[in-house]
DNA sequence: GGCCAGGACACCA
DNA sequence: TGGTGTCATGGC
């Protein structure tokens, strides 16, 4: 498939602006897993003092995180907010781990995984960017991330609608890109420092890095 | 004091 | 099937 030149050029300008992000900011894959589920919504400095908590507490393995009591564990990811929802999320996905693939993540993960991805979305609290998280940067899978920073962005650049689906713009990636972990693993990565480094409100801005990347120029 | 942040789901018409 | 409410902390 011969990759979509516009979208190359964004990725480049990106990388050229910010440089190798070597993402996901975690020391495991399983602590991928965990922070992919508790940064839903919420702020990725939030997420770190959660995630901490779990390391002191010595409970930042798939054992440790199904064996805790949900109210125990709701104390130690406070700080990620929704701890009740996020709680209960992180053992419905350690228990499917465990019930699934004997607690492996190796096993979860060495399967088809377009079948894996379907498995993890039938997972209460894992929906399609949690799962395409897991499967991109703990997994290594060649699935491209959404979020709400890369609706954004495209939206204002013009390649698709404000109110794109998920899977639509998913699609939208996949269909233009080869599938390349590596490439989808910095794109995803770009998009986020990009939005968080832009105005959040302002349309894209005379000086941004991209804004000579849009459609009515690049045809 | 209000807004926002790397979503997902239950509920209802 | 699509829209709306709920979950919650911490930084700015």
């Amino acid at each position: 498939m011969a990759a979509d030149r516009r979208l190359i050029a964004i990725f480049n300008r990106l990388a050229a602006q910010y440089g190798s992000r070597h993402w996901w900011p975690a020391d495991s894959p399983f602590e991928v897993c965990v922070g992919a589920i508790l940064t839903q919504n919420t702020n990725w400095g939030n997420v770190e003092r959660a995630i901490a908590n779990l390391k002191q507490a010595g409970c930042l393995t798939i054992a440790g995180i199904a064996s805790l009591p949900q109210d125990r564990l709701a104390v130690l990811i406070r700080p990620a907010g929704y701890f009740n929802v996020k709680a209960a999320r992180l053992q419905h996905f350690v228990r499917f781990v465990q019930e699934q693939y004997q607690g492996s993540l190796d096993l979860l993960f060495s399967g088809p995984w377009q079948q894996t991805r379907d498995r993890l979305l039938a997972v209460n609290g894992i929906g399609p960017e949690t799962a395409d998280s897991i499967l991109l940067y703990a997994g290594h899978h060649p699935t491209f991330v959404v979020d709400a920073y890369t609706r954004r962005l495209f939206s204002r650049l013009g390649f698709v609608a404000p109110d794109c689906g998920y899977e639509p713009l998913r699609r939208f990636f996949m269909d233009r890109l080869p599938g390349d972990t590596r490439l989808f693993n910095e794109y995803h990565a770009l998009i986020v420092e990009h939005g968080k480094q832009v105005c959040r409100t302002r349309p894209l801005c005379a000086d941004c890095c991209l804004a000579a990347c849009c459609p009515r120029i690049f045809g």
